[in-house]
DNA sequence: TTCCTTGCAAACGATTTGCATTGGA
DNA sequence: TCCAATGCAAATCGTTTGCAAGGAA
């Protein structure tokens, strides 16, 4: 059990969650992988191993307890990747054309600099702001 | 015929697409409101003056020539608002509970080294950069 | 008049759910 | 053991499309 495992084992434990096979395997495949990607995509990665249906529970569970977290990025189709307690804050690169998310990340100082403003824009609006991430868009390399 | 009107009139007849009632009906919906709505609630908006799927031609045609941009920014659903040529540059508070996009703007001094952060990241990276938005994700003042 | 656009209904694709069975702590 | 998790098939929901009728240039 690698520690990405046990420190999500903990975490479901913790919640009296099952840390099952299902539920193993989607975390793993996320594992290689630094973008978000979709349900279809998953499945095919884990080759059919975990039918359509179950993975969906899957990646439901696994967003409701922290584990992933879900993007709607493009295409209207929902892309899971792991939390950032995991995977450390970063932000997104979408393409235009093929819908690929990727993970980014920007220079501390400028980094430290969006968090404050992000603070500052909830306060002066009511908006409770939680959390927030740059999403540049463009044309990825595979597509141009 | 408002001055928005006129200048989406124009866009359209360059590409010599018809401005016609649907699509009318369509930009004044949007030009009342300030975020990403989805097609189900622009339908709502327009008391079903315009049926499901004659919506969705609208907004398809509407995005394709520039005058709509489509966000897919929660709970999977596509939503579409003005296009930046029309509204202006800003960014968006995403409410985690209901999903609404409401826009929001940012510091100059900020946006413009925004600006040069997100093209450095294209040429250093290989990714062909179009765009950016900041996506601040929260709870909205409705929801809290 | 001539296409483009619309409306309806049927088709689609992603995601969800009911229910009987299997499996993990 | 005992309840949660799974697998299958059917249902659901947002969105798309074929086709005949209506509308803008």
């Amino acid at each position: 059990m690698s520690v990405l495992d046990s420190q999500v084992a903990t975490r479901l434990a913790e919640q009296d969650i099952r840390y099952t096979r299902a539920r193993r395997a989607v975390v793993a495949a996320l594992q290689d992988i630094d973008g978000p990607r979709t349900a279809a995509e998953i499945h095919e990665s884990l080759r059919g191993d975990v039918p359509l249906s179950s993975l969906y529970r899957t990646l439901s569970v696994l967003d409701q307890s922290g584990v992933l977290v879900p993007h709607t990025g493009a295409k209207g189709l929902v892309r899971y990747e792991l939390a950032e307690w995991i995977t450390g804050h970063h932000h997104h690169l979408v393409c235009l054309k093929c819908g690929t998310i990727e993970d980014t990340d920007v220079p501390p100082s400028f980094e430290s600099r969006m968090e404050k403003m992000v603070e500052k824009i909830g306060t002066s609006t009511g908006f409770n702001a939680v959390d927030h991430s740059l999403e540049i868009h463009g044309v990825c390399l595979a597509c141009s």
